[in-house]
DNA sequence: ATGAAAGCGCTAACAC
DNA sequence: GTGTTAGCGCTTTCAT
C-alpha cells in the first residue's frame, strides 16, 4: 500500500544512502561478475537496499537492454477445459526458468480480442509468442503475428513455415488400441469424433496400425462417429454391442463417460462386459468414473513447454517444422481380459 | 520474425520518415486533444506510422508515466479445474476494459513460486496485484504482498483489512436448498464436505436457513460429511437412502457424480427415486450427467471481474472489506416433485 | 501549429 | 575499485 505515493525508491536513492554511484550500485544488484567492487562497499549497498525495499524497475531495465523478458500466449480458450490451464503451466515454468515472464491472454476464439491481444504484446515488445488452441487443429493465423517470433501450441498454419508443436495423434492412438489388444480383445470398437480434425485422422491410423501390428483385419463397422462428448458416447453404445464388441477406444474421456452410462443402462459392467479407454486423460472425469478409466494423456504441459524451448531456440524445431509430442497411456481399471471366446 | 533485428522503429522514425518532430507524432499516436496539429502533418503522420509499421513501446511508455498499466494474478491451480479459468477470464476482461493488461502467475501453491512471482511483478511495478484461491478458503498472505495494492479473490485474511471478493455460500447453500423444497422435498440429506471450509459452514448455514424459512424441522441425521468428490458422494448414498431421503444438496457437482453411481448401483434412478443439486455448476460434469444436474453455480468470472474493479477504486469495498458475490441457482433435471407420502 | 529539450530508472562504456 | 556519462523510447512542459 503506498501512502500517496512517496515516489517509489530508484537506484539513485540506494547509491546516495550507501554513499556510492550508481553503476556500482547497479553491479551489485545484477551481481556482475566481471566488476570488482569492494567488500565493503558491496555490504553497504546490501544495507541500503534492504533499509530502503528496493525493486529493480523490470522496465527500465530492459528499455535500456532493447528487449524484454516477456513472452505472450494467446490461448482460445481458457477455462472450458484444463488444457490451456496446463499449456501456460508448461509454458511458465519453461519460461521462468530462462527468466521470462509469461503475458498471458485469453481470446476466446474472438478475432478483435486476439488482434488486440497481440497488438498489446507487441507494444511490449515480447520476445516472441505462443499462439495455441485448446484442440489440437489448423488454425489461421492473425495478421500481426508476423511481426514476431512465433511458434504455435496445439495447432499449425498448413500454409506457412511458422513451428510448431503438437501431440503425436496416430501414436496415442496406436497406444490405447494396444491397450485393449494386450488384453486380449480382438473386436475393438472405435467411437471417433463427428468433427473433423488431426485427432480424428490420427488416432483413426494409429487404431488400424495397432490392429494391423497384432494381426486383427481392419472391420469398418467397427468405427462409428459421434458427438466428442458424453451424450455421443451413450448413442454409441447401442450401435457397438450390436456389433459384438468387447472393448471400446473412445475418441475422448467425456465419450468414455457418456459410454459408461450407456453400458449401466443396459445391465452390463464396465470392464467385464466391455473393457473401454478414453483419451485426454482429463482428470475430474478419467480419474474418477467408476471403474477409472484407462486412457492416453494429451501432454499439454510438454507441449506448452516445449513450445517455449523452441521459441527460444533451445531445441531446434523438427525438418518439417512440426514437433511431435508423445500421447503416453495410463492405465486403470477400465481395461481386464477380453472374455473367452 | 526480425530478420537480423534491423532495429525496431521507434518513434524518431517515425518523425524522420514524416518530417515532423517526435513531439508532433506522439501526440498523433496518444490522439491527444488538447494539441493542435495540422491536418497535413496529422496525414504525414499517420502513413509514416502504417508505413514503417510504427509500434509505440509500451514499457518506455510507462516508464517515463512512473506506473505500468500491469495488474498482476497470482493464481494458485490454474489447471486442475476450470474454476482459475474463469477468474483469470473475469478479471482480464474488466482489466483491459481500462486499459490494464494482467501479468499471471501460476504458484501451484508453492511458495517459492510465490515469492519468486511477486517479485517479478514488483518489479515490473504492477498497479497492483490479486491474489486468488482455487477455492474459497483463509489464505496467509506472503510478505511483498504489503508492497503494492492488493486484493483477495476467492480467499481472505482474517487479521488483515485487505479487501476481499468471495462468493456468498450461506445465499447459495439456501439456494440449493430451495430447490429441492420448492418440488416438495421435506426429507432433504445434505452432503457436506469433510474439509473445515467457508463452504463447509457457509453451505450448512444457508440449508438450515432455507429449511426455517419453509417450516421443515432441522435433522441432524440427514447431513453427513464425505469427501467433496466422486468416491465421497459414492459413499454417503448408503446412510442417506436409509434415513428416508427424497432429495439431497451435495456439496460439490464431483460429489453428486459419484451419488449419481450409488444411485444407480441399487437400481434407483434420478431424479425419480431420488432428487439431487449439486454446487459449482462445473460445466464437464453438471451439464452432462444424466439426467443434466441442477446445481447453484460458483460466480468465477464475477469475482475476477469484481476483483479488479475494487483495485482500480471503479467499486467501494463493503463496509467490512469483503464483498459477498451471489451463487445463482441453473437449473437442470434432477430435481421434481416429491413422491407423495 | 510545431519543435527543443529535460528527464523517467537503468546499463554499459570508459575514465580515473 | 568506483564514478561519469551517454543514451534506451517516450511524454511533456515551454518556446517559438
Amino acid at each position: 500500500m503506498d501512502e500517496s505515493s512517496p515516489r517509489a525508491v530508484t537506484m539513485r536513492d540506494v547509491a546516495q544512502a550507501a554513499g556510492v554511484s550508481v553503476s556500482t550500485v547497479s553491479h551489485v544488484v545484477n551481481n556482475k561478475k566481471g566488476a570488482r567492487i569492494g567488500k565493503d562497499a558491496w555490504e553497504r549497498v546490501q544495507r541500503a537496499i534492504e533499509e530502503l525495499g528496493y525493486r529493480p524497475n523490470a522496465m527500465a531495465k530492459d528499455l535500456v537492454k532493447g528487449r524484454s523478458r516477456f513472452i505472450g500466449l494467446v490461448a482460445d480458450a481458457i477455462a472450458s477445459t484444463p488444457f490451456a490451464g496446463q499449456i501456460i503451466r508448461g509454458a511458465q515454468d519453461e519460461a521462468w526458468r530462462h527468466g521470462y515472464v509469461l503475458l498471458v491472454a485469453n481470446t476466446e476464439g474472438n478475432e478483435a480480442a486476439e488482434t488486440e491481444a497481440l497488438a498489446m504484446m507487441l507494444e511490449h515488445k515480447v520476445r516472441g509468442v505462443l499462439y495455441s488452441a485448446w484442440y489440437h487443429r489448423e488454425v489461421e493465423l492473425p495478421a500481426g503475428l508476423t511481426e514476431t517470433d512465433c511458434v504455435l501450441v496445439n495447432c499449425f498454419a498448413s500454409d506457412s513455415d511458422i513451428p510448431a508443436v503438437v501431440p503425436d495423434e496416430v501414436a496415442g492412438g496406436r497406444q490405447a488400441a494396444r491397450m485393449l489388444l494386450a488384453a486380449g480383445h480382438r473386436r475393438i470398437g472405435f467411437i471417433n469424433t463427428t468433427t473433423p480434425s488431426p485427432a480424428h485422422d490420427g488416432r483413426l491410423r494409429g487404431y488400424r496400425e495397432a490392429l494391423d501390428e497384432a494381426g486383427v483385419p481392419f472391420d469398418p463397422a467397427l468405427v462409428v462417429d459421434a458427438r466428442p462428448d458424453q451424450e455421443g458416447g451413450f448413442e454409441a453404445v447401442g450401435r457397438l454391442l450390436d456389433r459384438g464388441v468387447t472393448g471400446v477406444f473412445c475418441h475422448n474421456d467425456r465419450v468414455a463417460m457418456g459410454l459408461y452410462d450407456g453400458v449401466r443402462e443396459r445391465g452390463l459392467r464396465v470392464p467385464d462386459d466391455l473393457a473401454v479407454v478414453g483419451f485426454d486423460n482429463q482428470e475430474v472425469i478419467a480419474a474418477h468414473l467408476r471403474p477409472p478409466l484407462s486412457t492416453v494423456a494429451l501432454p499439454h504441459y510438454e507441449l506448452g513447454l516445449a513450445g517455449v524451448r523452441l521459441l527460444l531456440g533451445l531445441d531446434e524445431p523438427a525438418p518439417g517444422g512440426r514437433v511431435a509430442v508423445d500421447c503416453p497411456p495410463v492405465h486403470r481399471s477400465s481395461v481386464t481380459a477380453a472374455p473367452p471366446g
